[in-house]
DNA sequence: GGCATAAAATACCGTTCGGTAACAAATTGA
DNA sequence: TCAATTTGTTACCGAACGGTATTTTATGCC
């Protein structure tokens, strides 16, 4: 029955429309299995959901983490996410793990536990990078880091969530550069 | 049986929650109605959405409106809109025009058309303000109009959506004042 | 009072949902 | 070889959905 390929296809068809959409018949029929080898090995929706999110994590959202710890300054490293909001392949139809944090209401308890944990690691590694940008003195005067940090998570949430309303990547490019040009004015 | 009344328990329930969680029979049963009374009145559940929310642009969206076009400044403007996005009693719960965009593959064929319709009366009346502070020698150098009122429109959703989900509003008037503070640095 | 007519409610339709009981086929171990 | 355990399928459950046919209640009107 192979668990892989039925996390490859959930994630799928959560990612490309959403996951509110997607019912658990729609994977089992989409993966060509039965509805309780699902259930056997993911025990319930919710189950499936956070196996989906798990995998989803480390297959994509290290990625940002990955640009978040490169080490290099704030002018590129803002150009780095910039560049994946607004033109990374990935992001075309959105990013899953918004798609469930903008329906977290909808969720399973675990699910629902795992994107507030993921949340809160992203707002700390945010911290963290800007932290190191004050350190070097490569920050705004005046503007707390952890301000920032939370300006700078929903600014490249609300870019990615434009991609996958199908907004022009480039008109989204330009308001992500306009939204943080104010963490560039030293 | 009072449509009136009707319009009034469903706009409160799609507008404390989310449209996409109120059902029909969840309607009638706090309007204290039946079933085929409301179709008879409304024809179909798009025709109910499309009637809250005609309802709910004459009587929230105009204060909106009517700040875009009270002729104050630039400055006294945006102050105006941060106010109302991060302040106002009535966003508390966020803003039901923006929930229902939000889910709008969701929606039937009419209630989507009216969204849409009421989105483009919203970016005209924002490209027309920002127009008028331009001809005042009152706008950024390099910056379109166009631009700057898709932008400010993405903004203030994004503030009144922070509010639906619980944020601080002290919180959300801080990146607000810092997003809108790129459209005063002339 | 009787009677047509309009408005209301009850009770139902078909479909889809998440989830499971009951059963058949394949695999394992001795 | 035979029994035990796992793997998978079919067929079903109760609930909720949007929507409607049918029946009851109320309202004029003469």
């Amino acid at each position: 029955m192979n668990a892989e390929k039925v996390l490859d296809v959930a994630m799928t068809a959560y990612w490309q429309s959403d996951p509110a959409d997607v019912s658990v018949n729609a994977i089992c029929q989409m993966a060509g299995i039965s509805k309780p080898s699902l259930y056997r090995e993911f025990g319930s929706e919710d189950g499936l959901t956070r196996a989906v999110l798990d995998s989803y994590a480390e297959r994509v959202l290290s990625a940002v983490f990955a640009i978040l710890h490169s080490g290099e300054g704030l002018q590129a490293t803002l150009a780095a996410l910039i560049d994946f909001a607004s033109a990374d392949p990935r992001m075309e139809t959105g990013c899953l793990f918004y798609k469930l944090r903008a329906g977290k209401h909808r969720l399973g308890p675990v699910t629902r536990a795992r994107v507030e944990e993921i949340d809160a690691v992203a707002q700390a590694a945010y911290v963290t990078f800007l932290k190191s940008c004050r350190d070097a003195g490569d920050w705004p005067d005046g503007l707390p880091v952890e301000a920032g940090a939370k300006y700078l998570g929903e600014q490249f949430a609300l870019a990615i969530t434009q991609r996958a309303s199908g907004e022009d990547p480039a008109r989204i490019r330009e308001m992500l550069t306009l939204a943080l040009s104010v963490l560039t004015r030293s």
